[in-house]
DNA sequence: GCCTAAATATGATGGCCATCATGATTATGT
DNA sequence: ACATAATCATGATGGCCATCATATTTAGGC
């Protein structure tokens, strides 16, 4: 049963974004492709319209996702209270890509970790960007240091069974960078 | 065919060693269990003496790397100049338990959370007994700073494709985790 | 309005894996 | 020495999964 070329456009959409969704809340590996057809609303057989193998769509997703990122410059101390907050940890599936799925992507296909570093490349752009007051030489350092923390933070809070211990990372990351990055704030 | 009692515990002790640094090395769902008991030197059959279940295993093998990791004091310049160095980025599995598992233990079973939990609480403490210029009151913010900080950078610098942007990542995560512990120094 | 090719559905196939069942061996306590 | 039970080996079993084969429908170009 062939579909409108919108139709079929609308589709290849979804399979990224239900595919991003899943993968960032389970992993690339516990995840099924029937599983993300059904979500889709399509059945297991459609998948391969659309995408020659799971690795394929791995890489396409970690694109897909990390492209959607793009945004202008940014509040930084908005930011950082947004990731480091227990909101973002609860919510992987709806969360920043980097952290739900850096980790996973080690295992992946070259293209997977391509997508993962022009990613990574887009973001740290982003970061410095987000960094007037710290003095150009030390923007990139900055840049890359801040954005290692709260990607560690975010995955060492999500990884712990204990809520105090997970709530104490996430805050006492997010404070530190402050006081690095802010250092005439009070 | 029985075995004596001090063989036994060899053998239980040699899964979990094994399985760690396949684990740390390929991710959980990855390593299948005859890999491990194949690479042990035993068949898959005789691993259900020794575990309930490949979860119980992880838990155990989580608990184990992690315990394994005590040690007293330590310099903390020496430790990031290892830690954050493309040989330690290079080889996972002989690696931070960490650094290697801490994302995959999100999706694991209570016991093996707990066991992370446990291991991260031991760590902050170490850290914090390695910034002994740090004044108090700053201390446990910086060691869960720097820790997370850590964990990121090598993250971030296993999953990218890219040697030059890999070596940056971790190259410039210790010179900033230096200047903000050491402040002292020029 | 047809033809063709594309998108989807249904239904294999083969492989791998965790776990279980059973049997052989032998260490260990008595 | 014997009996017991623990450790390991061998060989199912059942389930899930990625991928493929084939059929069905129909959009889009002519």
């Amino acid at each position: 049963m062939k579909v409108s070329r919108e139709q079929m456009i609308e589709n290849r959409n979804r399979i990224l974004n239900v595919a991003s969704g899943l993968f960032r809340e389970r992993g690339f590996d516990a995840v099924s492709l029937s599983e993300v057809m059904k979500a889709v609303g399509l059945t297991h057989g459609a998948f391969y319209s659309h995408f020659s193998s799971k690795d394929e769509l791995i890489a396409a997703t970690i694109a897909h996702a990390l492209s959607s990122d793009e945004e202008g410059s940014f509040d930084l101390r908005a930011y950082l209270r947004d990731y480091l907050s227990p909101l973002h940890r609860n919510n992987p599936a709806r969360g920043c890509p980097t952290a739900g799925l850096a980790a996973d992507v080690r295992h992946q296909t070259p293209a997977a970790r391509a997508a993962m570093s022009a990613g990574l490349r887009a973001q740290l752009v982003r970061m410095e960007n987000a960094l007037p007051q710290v003095k150009p030489s030390e923007r990139r350092r900055t840049a890359i240091g801040t954005w290692a923390a709260m990607i560690g933070a975010v995955i060492l809070a999500r990884a712990v069974d204990d809520e105090a211990l997970s709530d104490e990372v996430l805050e006492q990351t997010r404070v530190w960078i402050e006081r690095i990055t802010q250092p005439a704030l009070k």
